[in-house]
Parts: structure tokens; sequence; C-alpha cells
DNA sequence: TTGAAAGCGGTACCAC
DNA sequence: GTGGTACCGCTTTCAA
């Protein structure tokens, strides 16, 4: 008995084939490049796929190769606010794709060596695709180039390593961000004072670039302020002394801006000097401690560097990667945002739902 | 012959039957809840499955059931930068979904009567969801009941018609995006002052909410001020008329919030009246025109109501809703964004980026 | 250079 | 209640 009797309008690659009266496989070779097709009949089929607007089903072509891809995704255990919403954005716009695509996070603790290592191991361990956070330019690269040996794409989020031959860099456009803080903080500030910019690690990218967006944003927005830029390291303590220091030598600090996720001791530093709401100050990013200091008006406001959209971003930009091989824009900027008296509220009630659904899931 | 001689570890549904011994269609009723299966092998299967964190594959399960849904989607000619970007924001979202979903555009224009034929239609030809902006309250209530006797989910975009019975709303938050205006508008201007705000159609909840937000967060911030509350119905004229007047007649006015993308008209009549710099102005939406007054500070800030995002989230929460039947949450917020002279050329940078590609697929 | 056929995993129809 | 199996559209192997 022949396979199909009941006649149905064969769809698909199928179509072709009787179109033509030919096989599918023929088709299927011819429409794929893959040699052995007669140059005749191959224009003929391509000719019929453009008539009947052909379009392959991903859905018939996934399943008959069967592939689901790995992807790893490293993290620091720092910032756990922030990379926590990073995770959740990855899981939830993975979720659609859950079929395909199976992923596996990984956390590393402050030590780099470690970042390295869960990388290393990654590699190893034969993963399809690497979401990281770049532990430090030179690793990265090492790392990345690795990777490319094997045609493992690489995906940096929340900073960039652009020279280390990732496949593309999913970053909150620190520019803008320290553009965004002086517009706010010029606005809250009189007419003359210094200003304080506190970043964290002026060798990360990141950091640097905000510091530029904010001195050349003050240059256009003011009469021209002096300015005292105090590296802090990403450490508590140092913060808390290099504010202190600064507050009680300069003399008419007008505004602070804090650059990195270490805002916290600064505040407290102006506290303890009692200038808490005497200083406005714009921070970086958004976590529970901040939220006091965010509702009272002590900071003015801050700049959120969306982490669920950037693993949202992220986690498409891999999966169309993988599966479609279509290739993402070198880099994806996430525009930071502004989160201020008015709308704090609405993010607190997104962390608040998030946080609700991880909680679900596990 | 029996069917599996090579020796493979089998899996899915498959690895189960193997498992019991027992055949696929059983584990398949057994797993579905489909009548027909002894209550001891239904509670073997389900253990089993259990045991193996059995995930079926949905890759497989499309492929069978061969569903792509016809999603139709309508909006207004009108605010046609506003609506471009959502409609810009399904496209790309719906991408990776494409072998399922097949979204089709509809556009109709200012006469509400168009709204009501278009979707009418849409229902007719049987689709299997709808996304729209809602066109009023009643005439969307009615629609949404016939849609919902065919099982038709419905999302509104933009705009919500709680009462209407749709499936869901994905809207930008109006009341934050009042509350936000407030916030940047005082932060502009004097201790005294009149406050206009100059709001669309107020049968619109949408609007009627942003100005219940900008007045709150006014009183939370400020000294009592008063407010002049103007509609212009969303027309051009009236919207300049209404401003002019306000303008002559009413002495000491500091600030001025324009709550729809009518905003051109009233600063035309600033600029008529010269008091373009002296006003500061917060408005809504960001299309070409608006640029200009952005970029030499006439207009503090605009609420942008982030369109393709509105349209990504919209998309996705059909797919959910039609592929793996996950109702989405009653309302979908999305925060509203500031964008003021220090972020304004990425969002020029989105859109354009945004506008080649939509050009390019044509 | 071409064709026949197996089968990816799940669903649904039919027979027992 | 249960089992057998065709089939969704595509890829790939093997034989002709």
């Amino acid at each position: 008995m022949p396979k199909r009797t009941i006649i149905k309008p064969a769809s698909g690659i199928r179509a072709i084939a009787e179109a033509l009266d030919i096989s599918v496989a023929t088709v299927h070779r011819a429409l794929h490049n893959q040699g052995r097709v007669s140059q005749a009949t191959r224009e003929r089929v391509l000719r019929m796929a453009e008539e009947q607007k052909y379009q392959p089903n991903l859905t018939a072509r996934n399943l008959r190769l069967n592939r689901h891809f790995r992807v790893s995704v490293h993290l620091p255990t720092t910032i756990a606010a922030f990379f926590d919403s990073l995770r959740a954005g990855i899981e939830e716009a993975a979720s659609p794709f859950r079929s395909v695509l199976e992923v596996e996070f990984h956390r590393y603790t402050r030590n780099p060596g470690r970042a390295q290592a869960s990388l290393r191991s990654a590699l190893e361990a034969g993963v399809h695709g690497i979401i990281a956070v770049p532990p430090n330019t030179t690793q990265m690269a090492r790392l990345v180039k690795k990777a490319r040996e094997r045609a493992i794409p690489v995906i940096c989020v929340s900073t960039d390593s652009p020279e280390s031959g990732r496949l593309t860099a999913v970053t909150p456009h620190p520019y803008y961000g320290g553009c965004m803080a002086a517009e706010v903080l010029a606005a809250s500030m009189r007419k003359r004072g210094h200003v304080v910019v506190m970043a964290g690690d002026l060798e990360n990218l990141n950091q640097t670039e905000k510091v530029r967006g904010f001195m050349e944003m003050l240059a256009r927005t003011d009469a021209n302020r002096s300015v005292t830029l105090i590296e802090t390291r990403d450490d508590p303590e140092q913060a808390f002394k290099g504010a202190l220091r600064c507050l009680r030598e300069t003399p008419q600090i007008g505004g602070m801006y804090v650059t990195s996720a270490n805002s916290i001791p600064v505040l407290q530093a102006l506290r303890k000097e009692d200038r808490l709401y005497a200083i406005p100050v714009v921070t970086t990013d958004l976590f529970p401690e901040l939220v006091p200091y965010l509702r009272d008006g002590a900071v003015r406001a801050t700049i959120y560097q969306c982490p669920e959209m950037q693993g949202s971003l992220a986690i498409r930009a891999m999966y169309q990667y993988l599966m479609e091989s279509i290739a993402p824009p070198s880099c994806i900027g996430v525009i930071p945002q502004l989160v201020m008296k008015s709308n704090l509220e609405l993010y607190l009630r997104k962390s608040a739902e998030q946080a609700g659904k991880t909680a679900m899931r596990e």
C-alpha cells in the first residue's frame, strides 16, 4: 500500500517534490546546496520554492535534528540583587525555548581564579554556548580564544570585553548611564560646588565609561565644576573611608555620584558627617538597602541597569545564534533607567514578582 | 521484525513505556488524564514520569499537532511613531516563533467604526488570538464578549479595558507615568506657580490615570499648587487654542504636562507667546518632531511609554497562552521611561535600528 | 545524480 | 483498558 493514499495538500518540502515529481531528498539537497544535484534540477527546485514561498518548518527540523543546546551561565555571587535579577531574566526568557535550550547556572565567588575555573570547566564539558561576566579583560580574552577554537559562542553580560572576540555583549550603555547621572545631579545641585565621583574598579570598562559620560554631560549642562574621582575597588570599607576623608577635606561639595553598587558605605559616611540630605547623591543599581534612601530623598535617583533585561536579551541572542545562525549585532545596549521616588514602587513590585516566580520554581 | 532492534536509550514518553512495559498510548493517556486508563497504571505512569523527570518535548508535540496560530493585530494609524514601534516590537519578539505563530497586522483609521469592523472581520475569519488597542470601553466589551464565546483570547495594548473580559492588558502604568512627570516637573519649577495639564481624551483610562498620578505626586513633592486641566480630545487645533488661551488668561504658569502625544501644538503655542524656555514642559511619547525641543531643553523630559516593549510582552504572553496554556497575569505593566537630554540619543539610535530592520524586511 | 525509507517524540485513531 | 501504528516535516543514510 502506498504511503500517501489520502489526498491531502502536501506542504513544505514535499509540496515542492510533488509539484516537480521528484523526491523529497532531492529537494532537500537542492535547497541546501549539498552537492550531488544536477544544476538543472537545482534551479527548478529553487524556482518552485520561490513560487510556493517555501518556509522551512523549524519545528520539524528541530525534531529531526533533535538538537538541544546546553548553555552555561556564569555569574559572580557578589552584588546578589543585580545578578539574581539577571539570572531571573535569563530563565524567564529561556522558558519558551526550554525544549531546545538547556540552561545551567554557575556562580563563582569573588576570587578571580574561581571565575576562570568555572568557565574552563564549562568549556571542557562541551557546552554549546556561554554567557558570562568577563572576570577581567586579559583572562577573558584567553578563554574566549579557547572557546572560539571550538566554535563556542560567548556572550558577555553587564560588562564588555570587546577585544576578547566574544560573540556580542549585552551591557547597559555605561557612558549614557554616566550622562544621566550628571543631568539629574546637575538639576539638584546649587550653582557652585565640587562634585565627587566614587568609582568601583577603574580597570573595568563599565566603570570608566560611566565616569567619562558623567564628566562630559556635566561639562555640557553647567558652569565648570571641579570633580574629584575616588576609586573604591568595590570594597565597602575603602568606600566608607574614602568618602569620609573626602567629606572632611573638601569644602563645598555640591553632589556625589557613585558609579558602582557600592553606595551604602558612602551614604553611611554622609550620615556620619550629618550631610545626608544636604548633598544630593545619585547612585547605581537598586537593592533593598538603598530603598529607604530613595524613599526619603537622600538619594535623588539611582541608575538602574536593567539586569533582567540584560539577561533576557542575552539568552535570546544566544538562541537566535545557535538555532538560526543569526549573528547578533556586535554589541547590544540596554538603556539605563532612572529610579526615583515617583517610580520606585514599580521597580520594587517588579522584583517582588520576580522573586516570587523564582521561589515557585524551586 | 520488532521496531526497536538497535538498543538506544529511548527517551520521553517511550522511555516511560519501556520502563513499565506498557504502550506509549497508555502512557499518553495516563499523562493527559484522558479517561480510559485504570487508576493503577495511571499512578504507575505518573510516578515513573516523576522519577525520570519527564518533560514533554514541545517540538515533537508541535510538529504532530502542527498547530500554527494566527494572531491578528489591530492598531490605529494615528500616532504613527508610537504604533509603528509597537508593531516592530511584536514582529521582533514573534520572530523566534514564526513557525508556530502567524501574525497579521491591520490598521484602522481614526473612525471608530473602522476599528470595530476590523476586529469583527478578524473574528469572522477565525483567528486564534487578537491583540488590539481597545477603541473604547463599551465597544471593546461587546467584541471581547464575542471573542470569549469562541474562546479567542484578546490582549489589549497601550490602553486597558479591564471590564471587557480581555485575557490581559499590556499598558505603561499610566498612573506612575503621571507621578514621574510630576517629580521631574516639580524639580524644574520655581517654588510658586500654577500647573497646567493638557490631557487627551478623558474617557480614556490611560489618560485619567496619568492625571491622577500627576496630581497625587505633585501634592506629595511640593507646597500646594493649583492645577488647570484642559482636555484636547487628541485634536491638534484644540490643543493649540486651549494652550494659547490658558497661557494668556492664567497668570504665573510654573509648568506644563502634556499627557498625550499631542504636545507639538502646545509647544507651538508656547513659542508664539514667547515662553518656550521660561515654562518647563514635560511631554509624553517620543517622535521626531519632539526631538529638537528635547535637545534644546524646551522640553525637560518626555515620558516614554516603551511601545516596542509593550508589543514584545503582548506577543510573548499570547504565545505562552496559546502554546502552553499559561494564562498571563491579569495585567502586565510596563515601566514608563524618562527621556531627557542625556539619554535622548540612545532612544533615537534604537528607533533608527528598528526602522532599519523593518525596512529590510519589506 | 537520484530515490526510498527510517525515525526524531508525541498524538490520535482504530482494533482488540 | 490497552496496544499497535500512522503521521506531522525534515534530515540523513543507503542503495540504485
